[in-house]
DNA sequence: CCTAAAACGGACTATTATTGTCGTATTTAA
DNA sequence: TTAAATACGACAATAATAGTCCGTTTTAGG
């Protein structure tokens, strides 16, 4: 519980690899997976995925694979979970998650309120903390 | 990712629920998990483990049950999953809540230091807030 | 003393989420 | 034309969580 996913941790990864480099450098899945020994195939739909979301930019073919786009210091690490997990990604309840009748106490439940609470908090926390930090 | 266990939300309800009444006041498992529609034994045992790290005192027998011990507002959000939870509890990475080389990558990795400052305020929100707010 | 209600605790199953893999299609520089 | 790369979808393996079952121990009260 609570914890990173691989997904995530490879994300952030290959992000910070990318922000070492200059602006606009062309890096590879393979290239990034051999270095930090990722596998493969998972970094690789990571890394579409940050495509598809806006994060860094793609380039099929032979020369092909991806640069970054947006500047280190705006990449919070919220938004890096938010674009790879496809739920509302720290939510501390299922409720919030997931559907709220998948919850099958979600009406007697008197705790769901208060931890909105300790939910923004840990938002802010995650917003506070940006892909710069991490290089 | 990121989500509480049902243990631990099971766990607050039940604490919170017990905060409410007099001190000194018992409460049984099955009181509770008919009050919130919880699954009973499930419930019960994260009431046992809760009187065992002494959370709640507990009498056995025919009258028996669980009174709260420690008073609401030094029951941190923190201490109580801690208690509930074997591991160290809201460690964000599997190499903190884990033996170090369960990560195969533990070694090249790179973001696992700078992440520390991020379990260190995530720490200190889940320490900041008590079962008193819950109330 | 007997009974019933409660905590205690171990083992097990079911369910779900995550992680990793495979196969194939598409794109494109050289 | 080829090889290197992204792009997808489907799947299998693994692990974590949730829930259940079954028994033991304790003890107040009749
Ligand atoms: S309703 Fe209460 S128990 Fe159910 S998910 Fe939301 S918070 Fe957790
Ligand atoms: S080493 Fe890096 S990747 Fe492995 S768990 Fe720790 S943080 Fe996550």
């Amino acid at each position: 519980m609570f914890q990173l996913s691989k997904r995530v941790e490879y994300g952030l990864i290959a992000l910070s690899h990318m922000a070492k480099g200059q602006l606009g450098q062309i890096y590879t899945a393979k290239e990034v997976s051999e270095r930090y020994n990722l596998p493969y195939d998972l970094l690789a739909k990571v890394m579409q995925k940050l495509a598809k979301r806006g994060f860094i930019s793609s380039y099929q073919g032979v020369r092909g694979g991806y640069t970054l786009v947006k500047h280190p210091v705006t990449l919070t690490i919220a938004s890096v979970v938010d674009a790879i997990e496809d739920r509302p990604s720290f939510a501390i309840m299922q409720c919030e998650s997931h559907p709220a009748d998948s919850c099958t106490i979600h009406k007697q439940c008197t705790i769901k309120d208060p931890l909105l609470k300790l939910q923004g908090s840990i938002n802010k926390v995650m917003e506070e903390m940006t892909i710069m930090e991490l290089v």
